[in-house]
RNA sequence: GGGUUCUUAGCUCAGUUGGUUUAGAGCACCUGCCUUACAAGCAGGGGGUCGUAGGUUCGAAUCCUACAGGACCCACCA
């Protein structure tokens, strides 16, 4: 193809869909297990199957498809495993209001007949956030697609519920739930949305049983006095010794209850004195299990109060509030009402105000479970990235609670659990066993399955992805099969630090349960997608761009470029639309750099011209090479790839390219173009884990014979040897070239102008070698080595002198004055080495190598000094 | 309230166990260029008393203490 016909400007979109269809058909994507290879398997961060594709999966794909393509390349075999989550809340969230849409409500319809429309709405919507993915150039294989309420996962979890209850792991309890009356179930924390709110604190006083003393207490819903069952002080408070062991009057109900000490009880809030409603608050009932209190619970599903209140019984919660407080008035019980900002939790859904209400779920027992996967991550078995979270970590696992793993959802995993009509509990994996077992238990050999009844409930969803890492191969229905045995443990897991307990240390958790070994080595934990101003990324809020737009305006490459550029583990991402901009300007970097070197033609009759910016190139590849397996060591993405994006742009293109450019009608020699287009395919196999679509383009112009077909496949370069002395001198001719620019443009000097130039090195490096770069990149027309002659200007790079006799005119005064401030700085410089090197401390203690450092420093001051003295000098004398 | 962590250029961040001339990078900014791969470009340039105050040390962005101000996680207060 001839230049012409490639356009100016690279255009990902003609090429980007071709590519992957390319490497998905031909299988470079799907991986089975190889006895010859490594694997190197990858489980992705589940989805949801409601899910959108947004910024946080862009990130997160990103990284993992990077980390994928080099290991690919590096000839391991390669899995990476999609699938999504069934994700319960947020699912039936959507299906109950397409359900209201149509005028039905699930309660009406039935469990069996909503769970149709939930399959239904799952089938139409469900998944199409992984076909998003494609866009992104993610090398998924897609043949080994799951999802969590698949036949296979379903039984899983189910088989493992009742595993972990026959280990008497998992046990049914009372606890403390968030109530939403309205929509009369349990929440999970994550559906209650706290509001500040005014509300009011109510002083009331408690007689003192047989006394005609009273104490106060404050509560801000003075209608759950009704189900109080104690009074409870600080044991120090030396305010109400005189209280211990006596017994205090529940106003309105006049129920006597103990008055019990506890230090939960802060002395400096409210009164000192705390009313103990163990039925709804959590913590009252942390310190009614503690004192052994009774329980009395007021309140109906659906925030009435109950026959238990005695008091208001039907009234609305927030009515008998009212009630309760002309009441207490009346009984002269209510001392005052003070204004108080209080934080409400308010149900996501119906916008209702939760009620901490007591209700039996399911319990998984962690303290015992979670051992290991506390120790394999202290210890590093288990690699968390960046390491600050291992202290995070700990903390949570050293106080780990018991894990509730009810819902009451329909969408999910149900609870295999059957109860008799006398409320006995058979857990099985099919209804059939549960039968077979409650038959036996109860020594009741007629009863029937009608006789029982499967729990409502479903389980956390978190319950299932928890062994995502298993059941993505199948591990608990084909144990026997090569994948698990292969695949497991898989490589690296990467995803938020937002679900570090959620997720991460479960999977860590089941991984030692069931496999007896880790889920995943490493844990690349990477930060929140915001704004530039910070903020999360919301819908609600506007701020998040389209991914796709994205995609088709700066390619699928810009993207992940931007994307990486500014992203370390751990780190937020202040997303930019400028970075993406940044990286599309990257891609169209390389196409054209390839459009330059494709537009060269070999000249056979020319010597090997460029041996010396040939071996420098290489160097600089191996050098850069070098880095970037250190930076992947240690997860440093952007990093790496800023290490190639400036060997690339400014290496490769802003100085190699240059040095090699053949005059105008010219070809390149023969040596020289193979060479340059050998490290180009190093440089492009090196960039295709980061920007795949440009970099297999351009390697079907470029590669050679005994190359792969796709650069997909390619193999990773292996760094050799860089040759330090031409990196070091060829550096240092690049400081004498733009030292010449930047002396023409002071001196309006046309920048095409050519000169004579005099270079005189210090430390004996022979530069001439180097010659003809100085010529034709700083338009120099007669080199010379040694010192120029009198009434040259002289430039300083480092210790060495550059001579250019000038004949236009120099502004004397400034030019004295530009190497006065040079000078002083210079001494003052000189001074402080010198000082430090007299310092007989500071010569006994430091290291031998900090020391001839500084004797270094102070020798080449002194040159530096000498040599502007000197020409000081002859400024004078003009 | 408990815990973790951070504060380096206008922005986002590097800075490895204290020691590489004047603390780096990318972007942004300023100046000059449509130079025949690329104006999505080229050349050159300015910019930081390393949050504040003490301390340890021959030597501190780096270690210690206090203070100020962020961030995150957990628990949320009658």
């Amino acid at each position: 193809m001839s230049q012409k016909e490639i356009s100016k400007v690279y255009s990902p979109s003609s090429i980007e869909e071709k590519w992957y269809d390319t490497w998905k058909n031909q299988g470079y994507f799907h991986s089975e297990p190889n006895k010859d290879k490594k694997p190197f398997s990858v489980v992705i961060p589940p989805p949801n199957v409601t899910g959108v594709l947004h910024m946080g999966h862009m990130l997160n794909n990103t990284i993992q498809d990077v980390l994928v393509r080099r290991a690919r390349k590096q000839g391991y075999e390669t899995c990476w495993v999609p699938g999504t989550d069934h994700a319960s809340i947020a699912t039936e969230a959507k299906v109950v209001a397409m359900l209201r849409e149509k005028g039905l409500d699930k309660r009406d319809i039935g469990r069996e007949e909503y769970l149709k429309h939930a399959w239904e709405w799952n089938d139409k919507y469900g998944g199409i956030i992984l076909k998003q993915l494609e866009k992104l150039g993610c090398s998924i294989d897609w043949e080994r697609t799951k999802f969590t309420m698949e036949p296979d996962l379903y039984w899983s979890v189910i088989h493992v519920f009742v595993d972990l209850y026959k280990k008497k792991k998992i046990y049914r309890g009372l606890r403390m739930v968030n109530w939403d009356p309205v929509g009369q179930t349990a929440l999970s924390d994550d559906e209650v949305i706290y509001k500040d709110l005014k509300s009011k604190l109510y002083y009331v006083d408690y007689k003192i049983a047989g006394e005609d003393s009273s104490l106060t207490i404050a509560t801000t819903r003075p209608e759950t006095i009704l189900g109080d069952t104690a009074i409870c002080i600080h044991p120090e408070d030396e305010r109400f010794k005189h209280l211990h062991g006596k017994k205090a009057i529940v106003p309105v109900v006049d129920r006597e209850v103990p008055i019990i000490l506890d230090d939960y009880v802060s002395m400096e809030f409210g009164t000192g004195c705390l009313k103990i409603t163990p039925a709804h608050d959590e913590n009252d009932y942390e310190i009614g299990q503690r004192h052994d209190l009774k329980i009395i619970d007021i309140l109906n599903p659906d925030g009435t109060l109950s026959e238990a209140a005695e008091f208001f019984v039907g009234e609305d919660r927030f009515e008998a509030r009212k009630l309760m407080e002309g009441k207490l008035q009346e009984i002269g019980a209510l001392q005052k009402v003070e204004d108080y900002d209080n934080s409400i939790g308010f149900s996501e859904r119906t916008d209702a105000i939760i009620e901490p209400r007591l209700s039996k779920q399911w319990f998984l027992s962690m303290k015992e479970i979670s051992q290991p996967a506390l120790k394999n991550v202290m210890d590093d078995t288990i690699r968390l990235i960046p390491e600050k979270f291992k202290n995070t970590y700990r903390h949570w696992m050293e106080n780990v609670r018991d894990w509730c793993i009810s819902r009451q959802l329909w969408w999910g995993h149900q609870i295999p659990a059957w109860y008799t009509g006398d409320g006995q509990v058979f857990v099985a994996e099919t209804a059939e066993e549960a039968l077979e077992e409650a038959r036996k238990e109860t020594g009741n050999p007629d009863l029937k399955m009608e006789d029982l009844t499967q729990d409502e409930d479903v389980l956390d969803t978190w319950f299932s992805s928890w062994l995502w890492p298993i059941t993505c191969f199948e591990g608990f229905t084909k144990p026997e099969n090569e994948d698990i045995k292969y695949y497991y443990p898989t490589n690296i897991l990467v995803t938020a630090p937002e679900i570090l307990f959620f997720w991460v240390a479960r999977m860590i958790i089941s991984g030692y349960e069931y496999m007896g070994d880790k889920p995943f080595g490493d844990v690349y934990l990477h930060g929140i997608v915001r704004d530039k101003q910070r903020r999360k990324m919301s819908k609600s809020l506007g701020n998040s761009p389209e991914p796709l737009d994205l995609v088709k305006d700066f390619g699928a490459d810009g993207v992940r470029v931007g994307m990486l550029l500014s992203s370390p583990a751990g780190n937020d991402l202040l997303f930019d639309e400028k970075l993406v901009e940044q990286g599309r300007n990257f891609t169209n970097k390389i196409w054209n750099a390839f459009r330059l070197v494709n537009g060269w033609s070999s000249d056979n009759s020319k010597e090997y011209e460029h041996e010396v910016a040939c071996t420098w190139m290489e160097s600089r590849i191996n050098e850069t090479l070098n880095e970037v397996e250190d930076h992947f060591s240690k997860y440093r993405i952007s990093d790496a790839l800023m290490s190639l994006y400036k060997l690339t742009w400014d290496d490769f293109c802003g100085w190699y390219l240059e040095m090699i450019k053949p005059p105008m009608g010219e070809g390149v020699d023969q040596k020289t173009l193979g060479n340059t287009r050998e490290y180009f395919r190093t440089i492009l196999g090196l960039l295709h884990p980061f920007v795949p679509f440009i970099t297999e383009e351009i390697w079907q112009y470029l590669k050679d014979k005994g190359d792969a077909e796709h650069i997909i496949v390619q193999e990773w370069p292996k760094a050799g040897q860089a040759d330090q002395s031409i990196l070091k001198d060829t550096e240092q001719v690049f400081k004498y070239i733009s030292s010449i620019r930047a002396f023409k443009k002071d001196k309006n000097v046309p920048s095409g102008e050519e000169l004579t130039l005099f270079l005189s090195a210090q430390n004996g490096t022979s530069y001439e070698k180097f010659s003809p770069y100085l010529k034709r990149m700083a338009k120099v027309s007669d080199l010379q080595f040694g010192d120029g002659p009198e009434g040259s200007v002289k430039i300083m790079v480092g210790t060495d002198a550059l001579y250019i006799p000038f004949e236009g005119k120099i502004d004397k005064e400034a030019e004295t004055e530009r190497i006065r401030k040079e000078l002083e700085h210079l001494n003052k410089f000189n001074s402080s080495i010198a000082k430090k090197l007299n310092n007989e401390r500071f010569v006994e203690n430091a290291p031998s190598h900090v020391v001839e450092l500084e004797k270094k420093k102070l020798e080449d001051s002194r040159i530096k000094i000498h040599a502007l003295e000197e020409e000081l000098a002859q400024l004078d004398s003009k």
